[in-house]
RNA sequence: GCCCGGAUGGCGGAAUAGGUAGACGCCAGGGACUUAAAAUCCCUUGUUCGUAAGAGCGUACCGGUUCAAAUCCGGUUCCGGGUACCA
């Protein structure tokens, strides 16, 4: 019988399901392993390429780690809180719980075709209350810490849409979805304090095995910066002052002029009266520029003059106050001290107005732009002579003698806003009084229910649904007291925070997960998934995490001990996939054209697991004759195991052969070096290909090696091989380092750096040995002649190389 | 602009404590089997010169270190990702 996909794969896969192969329990004396998948948005369209292709990855690890020996946590769950099926209901009036259990049973379909070794029992789907009851108890712990509250922030408003979109939404001020206009506009909102976490944040990233691009991000978004507060007073109005953060206080005697930001508080009490219109007009100005504004590069900097002037401490000099909106209310202080001679802002600002530049580096020139190197301080008083790092310790010393500033540490991250106007996500456990005050609910009433509503259609205001909602949003208090509920529910990213510690622990309904539980599996041991999660879901991730080990719900610091990105597949026309262009591959089609085993070896051969790259019908072509001549090997066409097998010792290139395939594959597998584990296999079996007979044993054994890959193939010809039943438990074969050394070494020769010709010859000759051949070889003979040798570079069995004159 | 990553045949990619560049797969060409085709199997395939033996060139570009560089160092170009007045 021909390989058949089509038939064994169905098979192997109804076979795992009711014998629950894959089903996990903590068992104490066993090593854990815990792989992870990013677990999907279950959207309309069902899976695409590009999902398999991680998940593949996680599976051939769980599956290779089983057979060392591991209790592997392997689950699959649905983060099915999301936009598009709110969206859908908006226009549709289907609720968006029906729709996402149509898709999640789609999704389910999919993925279970293509075999992953998935503990099904442990499957969650953030959208069920007795997992959102668990989002919601998070959210109390967090509450209860004081590092969530309530703040006016101003959200993207889409009047067309009718609908606050995220940031990720709004394109160049547009919507994403129609291209409508997006205002900015206050609300009230929940937001978390993520920024008190933001060293430990920033700290504990060195100790994760993660892709330095990832860390990398994640160091920038969180965006420390070391340097002082400085106190400015006011000229003539002593008793005002505003504050500045600076990262370089070496440069105190160069500030010529400081600015506030437009929403500065004190920007009114210093404006001179003749200028209050000007300012005003100016501040109108900011306020009404949008984002597409914001981020024009050709833009200019603006900016008016208060009339006021504050004193430079260091030197008692004057120095203008200037309000411009290159300087941001959201960070630092909100004011700065211009130092247009050694920053290229301040520079601009000086040049465009007229303001005095100075240069306080010897010898430095500052006319045609800012110096931002380090030099040796001048004109700066007590600080001359000094270089930039000393000057910057001396001056902070200075202004806490003085009682004028401080050493300050300031991060770039932002509170998170927490709040989406939004029907389909989780309901805050929290109500609010008639007069004001907040109360959280008892966590022994969680879950807080989403109502069904009568329309998905947002208020004009923008509140969510829920705002409808008249029975379940008004409550009365047992004294007496009416309150009323949120009609804002959490975003998207509360479920995904921490999924992979329900896994532990489903179907637990005491806790979230067990103590015993998390101490057993955590922290996760291989965590794959796209790279457009490299800030947001990971950071909150890390958050959330860290509130929870400090409240002592969890041991580990870090949730994910090692990351991985899986690259993206592109088209065949090397473009990103996309409808539009005409060029996406369903993975559906590609099962039933080639079967499961052939998507995952092809997606997994295509190149390195982190690389962008190309989709090829012809290379997956390839990937499926691969398995059909692995299938030949052992299955004639009557379909009776092949004749071919023996019980004779193999033969020496053979044996070397295998023992090197078992070294590869392995050490390529702890690598996730998956191409070239499989280009491994293929070579082994081009060698038994061309063998009238070998040994039923090795036979046994391969079928194990390629069993992570292509697990149904694994599977049927261990059956016909063995009989009973998976080897999904079976041991990983070992080999011999001994039997990896060659009796025979091919060695090349090179005179001068170049490949001239080869020895023949044994394993651990000495260079006396290896020269005295070489020199008897009739290809050596003719390069070297009319040369001596200088010099004999020799590597033991590795090369000998000639210095010839 | 800044930060990170990358560049190897016609294509995807192998090879890094510096040691035969191009494993493996795809495509292409040739052959076997077949009435024929498909499937399968075998061979060739970096490039230039040469009938051949062989020789020259070759890992984006320029230069350096070394007996030896895809690999290390300095500079340049191009591509991908992130970020955007963060003081």
């Amino acid at each position: 019988m021909p390989y058949r996909p089509e038939q064994i794969e169905p098979k192997w896969q109804a076979f795992w399901e009711q014998n629950k192969t894959f089903k996990v329990e903590i068992e104490p004396n066993k090593p854990k392993y815990y792989a992870l998948d990013m677990f999907p948005y279950p959207s309309g369209q069902g899976l695409h390429v590009g999902h398999p292709e991680g998940y593949t990855a996680t599976d051939i690890v769980s599956r290779y780690k089983r057979m060392q020996g591991f209790n592997v946590l392997h689950a699959m769950g649905w983060d099915a809180f999301g936009l598009p099926a709110e969206q859908y209901a908006i226009q549709t009036g289907t609720s968006p719980a029906l729709t996402t259990a149509a898709n999640i049973e789609n999704f389910t379909r999919q993925i279970k075709s293509l075999g992953f070794s998935y503990d099904w029992d442990r499957e969650i789907n953030t959208t069920d209350p007795k997992y959102f009851k668990w989002t919601q108890w998070i959210f109390l712990e967090i509450y209860k810490l004081g590092l969530a509250y309530e703040h006016d922030a101003p959200v993207n408003w889409c009047p067309e849409l009718r609908t606050v979109l995220s940031n990720e939404e709004v394109i160049d001020g547009k919507s994403e979805r129609g291209g409508h206009p997006v205002v900015r506009k206050p609300m009230k909102q929940w937001m978390l304090k993520i920024t008190e976490y933001a060293e430990k944040l920033l700290e504990d990233l060195d100790g994760l095995d993660w892709p330095t691009s990832v860390k990398e991000m994640q160091k920038n978004w969180i965006g420390k910066s070391v340097g002082a507060e400085v106190h400015f007073k006011i000229k003539d109005k002593i008793d005002l002052e505003f504050v500045v953060f600076t990262t370089r206080p070496d440069t105190l005697f160069g500030a010529t002029y400081a600015v506030l930001a437009p929403e500065h508080p004190l920007v009114d009490q210093i404006t001179a009266p003749e200028r209050w219109q000007e300012l005003n007009d100016y501040k109108e100005f900011c306020a009404a520029k949008s984002d597409l504004d914001r981020t024009d590069l050709s833009k200019k900097k603006t900016g008016v003059f208060t009339g006021a002037y504050a004193v430079n401490p260091a030197n008692g000099q004057p120095v203008p106050v200037w309000v411009a909106d290159y300087v941001l209310m959201s960070y630092g202080t909100g004011a700065i001290m211009a130092v247009p001679g050694h920053d290229q802002r301040d520079w601009e600002f000086a040049k465009q107005f007229g303001i005095e530049i100075k240069s306080i580096l010897d010898g430095v020139e500052v006319s045609e732009g800012a110096q931002t190197d380090d030099g040796i301080l001048a004109h700066s008083g007590f600080l001359d002579g000094l270089k930039v790092k000393e000057a910057k310790t001396k001056m902070i010393e200075w202004l806490e003698a003085q009682g004028r500033g401080r050493a300050s540490i300031n991060y770039k991250l932002r509170d998170w806003l927490f709040s989406r106007q939004r029907y389909w996500g989780e309901p805050f456990p929290l109500m609010q009084t008639e007069d004001g005050e907040v109360l959280p609910m008892d966590p022994k009433d969680l879950p807080l229910e989403l109502p069904t509503v009568a329309t998905y259609q947002p208020s004009e205001s923008g509140e969510s649904p829920l705002a409808h909602c008249d029975d379940w949003i008004n409550l009365t208090l047992p004294d007496g007291r009416t309150a009323k509920r949120s009609s804002n529910t959490m975003p998207q990213w509360a479920g995904s925070c921490w999924y992979y510690l329900r896994y532990l622990d489903p179907h637990n309904d005491q806790a979230g997960w067990s103590s015993e539980a998390e101490k057993y599996w955590m922290p996760v041991d291989l965590y794959i998934g796209g790279a457009e999660h490299a800030v947001l879901h990971l950071l909150y991730s890390r958050f959330w995490h860290k509130v929870l080990y400090d409240l002592g719900h969890v041991t580990t610091k870090e949730p994910f001990q090692k990351l991985v990105n899986q690259g993206m597949i592109l088209g065949e026309n090397n473009e990103k996939m996309s409808k539009s262009r005409g060029n996406v591959i369903n993975p559906d089609d590609v099962v039933k054209a080639y079967g499961a085993d052939a998507l995952r070896l092809y997606e997994m051969f295509m190149g390195p697991l982190e690389k962008a790259k190309p989709w090829s019908t012809t290379g997956l072509e390839g990937a499926h004759r691969f398995l059909s001549r692995f299938w030949r090997l052992y299955v004639e066409e009557d379909d009776k195991t092949t004749s071919r097998f023996t019980d004779n010792a193999l033969d020496e290139a053979t044996e070397r052969l295998y023992h090197e395939t078992v070294k590869k594959v392995t050490d390529d597998l702890e690598g996730l070096r998956f191409n070239t584990a499989i280009s491994q296999l293929m070579v082994m079996v081009n060698h038994l290909t061309g063998q009238p007979q070998f040994n039923k044993n090795l036979a046994k054994n391969l079928a194990l090696l390629i069993s992570p890959f292509a697990p149904h193939l694994g599977e049927e010809l261990w059956h016909r091989l063995k009989g009973g039943d998976t080897l999904a438990y079976e041991t990983w074969p070992s080999y011999d380092p001994a039997k990896l050394v060659a009796k025979t070494l091919t060695i090349p020769v090179q005179i001068l750096g170049k490949h001239r010709d080869n020895l023949v010859v044994p394993p651990g000759l000495s260079q006396t040995e290896a020269l005295q051949l070489a020199l008897k070889q009739d290809k050596v003979v003719r390069h070297l002649e009319g040369r001596e040798i200088v010099k004999a570079i020799w590597v033991p069995d590795k090369i000998l190389n000639l210095v010839v004159r």
